[in-house]
DNA sequence: ATGCCTTATTTCATAAGA
């Protein structure tokens, strides 16, 4: 089985190379973050042609989250229950989660807040969804099925995971908080699978837009794939897929390809 | 070459991204 995740950057500006990408590929199943649709404007239909059933949860001007499946997708469920709100408590809640199962894997595709800066309110508001998340995924963790919860996480979790640490120090991204909010996540039973590059040391999985960052490498590993025993036990293979960065209309994240045995 | 930011919207300017 091949799955991925891929941080889209709008999945209607994005669908021409997306479609082109799912049929060279022909991946299994692909979660997908910042989708930037509402639900009935999702392309459906488009991705039906090529054979993906989906399951899509959106805002409409920015988050959004699906998964796309060859084999359907079951038992949805839609965001992080007991997850805060944002910018009031009282505010509807964005949609940065939503999980299925497809065949014999089940999966929660994850748009972690960014966080802005260290004093930002976002910035607590990204831990408290974090230790929401791990509330809502302990049960599929620590059951005996394959299971991953995957996306963008808005995190380094080392500071391998980042260019140039020098240039991170005072932002969000690479914090002690943060860097504790994942490994909280890893003591649920998740392993962190990290995926090979397929040039250069590091398997980053994001590059900024701005200034060539991408062409000097200047990128930082932000898409993470933490799966549990029964899932890291299958993993044959995991890498970033660079050249879906690459060219004109492009996302700033690379997709994540893990080919698994079940 | 991979090439110097992009997105949707409250659109000719703004907020957000990380």
């Amino acid at each position: 089985m091949k799955l991925a995740t891929w941080n889209v950057n709008s999945i209607i500006a994005r669908l021409p190379r997306l479609l082109d990408w799912l049929d060279q590929l022909s991946p299994d199943v692909v979660c997908l973050q910042e989708t930037k649709v509402a639900d009935d404007s999702f392309p459906y239909a488009e991705l039906r042609e090529l054979g993906y059933d989906a399951a899509a949860h959106g805002d409409g001007r920015w988050n959004g989250v699906a998964i796309l499946s060859r084999q359907g997708v079951a038992d949805i469920a839609y965001g992080v229950p007991g997850a805060p709100n944002f910018p009031a408590p009282r505010s509807p809640p964005e949609a940065r989660a939503i999980t299925g199962t497809c065949g014999p894997l089940r999966l929660t595709s994850v748009y972690v807040p960014n966080g802005r800066e260290p004093a930002d309110p976002h910035y607590v508001y990204k831990l408290r969804w974090l230790a929401a998340l791990g509330a809502a995924i302990q049960a599929d963790a620590a059951g005996p099925g394959p299971f991953a919860v995957l996306g963008d996480f808005n995190v380094a979790p080392t500071d391998d995971d980042v260019w140039d640490p020098a240039s991170f120090v005072g932002s969000t991204h690479v914090t002690e908080p943060e860097r504790a909010a994942l490994a909280a996540l890893r003591d649920l039973g998740l392993r962190d699978v990290v995926p090979r590059p397929l040039k250069y040391d590091r398997p980053f999985t994001y590059w900024d837009y701005r200034a060539g960052m991408f062409h000097q490498n200047k990128g930082m590993r932000i898409d993470l794939v933490y799966g549990n025993s029964a899932f890291a036990g299958s993993v044959d293979d995991a890498y970033v897929d660079r050249e879906a960065r690459k060219g004109k209309g492009m996302s700033d994240h690379a997709p994540v390809v893990i080919d698994l045995s079940l």
